[in-house]
DNA sequence: GTATTTGCAAAATGTTTGCAGCTGC
DNA sequence: GCAGCTGCAAACATTTTGCAAATAC
């Protein structure tokens, strides 16, 4: 997981401007240990720059996850939220009951995806793998 | 995949009515190689049964997901569109260009499911698999 | 015959867009 | 100062709900 100097570096080293919504947005994802939808994300930015709009909020989501150091979370119910992200490719396992969620960097699918190729014909570019389950805490 | 007569079976067999809508659905459903958004099923269902309404494909999906007859598909850009389903557990492979989909039954998470737990310390006990790529006519 | 299911209209929900004013650099 | 960003309101897309009429069994 980035801290929130990284992230902001990755936004200005785009082109991006540092303005105060943004920071709010980053600082609410930076401190979060959960997936967060917009609106939640919303709420809780508003709790660091009071005049943080909803819209600026998916603004802001669409650009960080552009810029990779956001990651948009799938689950069986949905695919609404959205978690830090560490570098380069990672996946979550996100928690049942409390929505904590955890990353993992590897992902060893490489055998698994040779079978399906031959099985298929398809060729395999992309994969969403997402767990879930229960975290240590509310096991 | 199952066929149709299997399908309207897993209907009656758990109590819901046979009706022309869901006879509709069921039909689109089978005959295609394509995940479909309800909006798309909709459009085929009327062409099948004229007077299919678009709330009756949503409770319908409703139905036949439930019944596990049907299923979600996940895609990074959304989960919002809908596939046949073979029994137990399986996985589909969606193509990115013409959006037809394959399953595969076999997921061999075991060994990464495993490494996960450790890591994380939570206990795993859903997971979303989805891959998308070029089909054998797309490539 | 009766409980279930349907279709409509309307509400609720979630997301995007247009635009005048504000802000970071 | 000026491009980029913001917030509002309003548009838009998608999904859900309430209810009287229709349908399957």
């Amino acid at each position: 997981m980035f801290s929130e100097a990284t992230l902001a570096e990755a936004l200005t080293g785009r082109g991006y401007k540092l303005t105060q919504p943004r920071r709010a947005v980053l600082r609410v994802l930076t401190k979060t240990a959960v997936s967060l939808s917009p609106a939640e994300i919303h709420v809780r930015a508003r709790r660091v720059y009071r005049k943080t709009g909803l819209v600026t909020v998916y603004r802001t989501l669409d650009v960080l996850a552009e810029c990779g150091v956001v990651r948009k979370v799938h689950q069986s119910d949905g695919c609404h939220s959205y978690a830090p992200a560490s570098e380069g490719h990672a996946h979550h396992v996100v928690c049942e009951n409390c929505h904590a969620v955890a990353e993992f960097g590897m992902c060893d699918l490489g055998d698994l995806l040779k079978v399906v190729q031959r099985r298929t014909g398809y060729k395999v570019q992309q994969h969403v793998l997402e767990l879930s389950g229960l975290c240590p805490n509310c096991r």
